[in-house]
DNA sequence: GATATATTAGAACATATATTCTAATATATC
DNA sequence: GATATATTAGAATATATGTTCTAATATATC
């Protein structure tokens, strides 16, 4: 019963996301989002309670599809593919690319208070990545030392992110040339045989 | 002749400094620099035009001190004691640290317009960083091709930022053994004996 | 077709914040 | 000491933007 909608919740974070990629934090008002699809500002509150909302739910969709691979590829226990899963991801998707790595969770999202489904939701994937990489950790060296751990994540994570960075700021697709980079510094960082640390 | 001045433009650069270290680039508005040292909101614009001059004063100031020591240990053409110069320069100046890796200069600095000597300021800076670095790739691998100088912005700049960023985001000071971490991608990826590429 | 209601539509409101303006104050120069 | 002026001091203004409110509209159910 009722009208029929014109304008999903998934549009207005589809709109959400562009306008970040595009013109930064900032840039995000809620007339811009509403104005890029053509719908008034009060259709925006009708499907969110705030503009922190938005940028939350934006901020967990791109995380979410981020992580997916990445976890994929760490628990069939290839650290390469792992570390190379940045690149091409971000390759594959520019926008949610330019979000992830140019910008903090924090410089997004001010409100420290959540509906609980949103804050479930970014624990759960806070914990995921945790355990994955806790498991990968103890595959590969036998334990996850605290010092193993920040290894991994280097390898695996920062400096793939690096290697992206400056391309996706500069808004210009990452060259395929950078997963010889990645690769290379993978194999000082992670690369010996099984060995102990 | 006239008043004697209470609060130098230093001061309102430091303030804002602080300001934007602890909370981002929203927490640096006019009435907060000014009040961070008691001063009047007509005293800062009595010292700057705009919140933008301050903000871009701030961000020359500081990769100024960065750049700095960066390429003074590159032309000593000693590549890994550049590479170790961020995490060093970041323990050491870590307020000035989270403000150079955290955030783009295109987030900070709204204005397209710039008095000339602040632009000139800014040109010079970036000229002075592509010289000393095409010239470490010509002493290192006896010309400066587009390849070239990525390998060693990404060994020299991007990585030993990475490493650092992970720390300075959650406030804390950049551990001692990112050094090792450094040094290892470092010899991955510029380490071999000169070589052409 | 009448009714309830989900949704559009956009005006109205509140607030934060950059900037400007007017007045007061202290100091160097004469 | 009188004067000019650099500076403090903070109130006033303009604007941008998040949020709320009221009215209009279309659709499912009866």
């Amino acid at each position: 019963m009722g009208r029929k909608p014109h304008f999903t919740s998934e549009q207005f974070v589809d709109a959400a996301q562009d306008i970040l990629a595009e013109g930064g934090p900032n840039a995000v008002t809620i007339s811009a989002v509403a104005g890029r699809i053509n719908a008034p500002v009060g259709s925006v509150y009708h499907r969110f309670t705030s503009r922190d909302e938005i940028l939350a739910e934006l901020w967990l969709r791109i995380v979410d599809s981020f992580q997916r691979g990445f976890l994929r590829a760490l628990e069939e226990g290839d650290g390469l593919k792992a570390a190379l899963h940045t690149p091409r991801w971000a390759r594959a998707n520019p926008n949610e690319g330019c979000i992830l790595l140019l910008y903090r969770r924090e410089e997004l999202i001010a409100s420290p208070e959540w509906p609980k489904s949103v804050s479930d939701r970014a624990q759960r994937l806070a914990r995921e990545l945790d355990r994955g990489i806790a498991a990968f950790a103890k595959r590969r060296f036998g334990r996850a030392t605290e010092e193993a751990l920040r290894r991994i994540i280097f390898a695996l994570i920062d400096i793939p992110c690096a290697a992206v960075r400056r391309h996706l700021q500069v808004g210009e697709k990452p060259p395929d040339m950078l997963d010889e980079l990645v690769s290379d510094a993978y194999s000082s960082i992670l690369g010996g045989q099984d060995e102990s640390i």
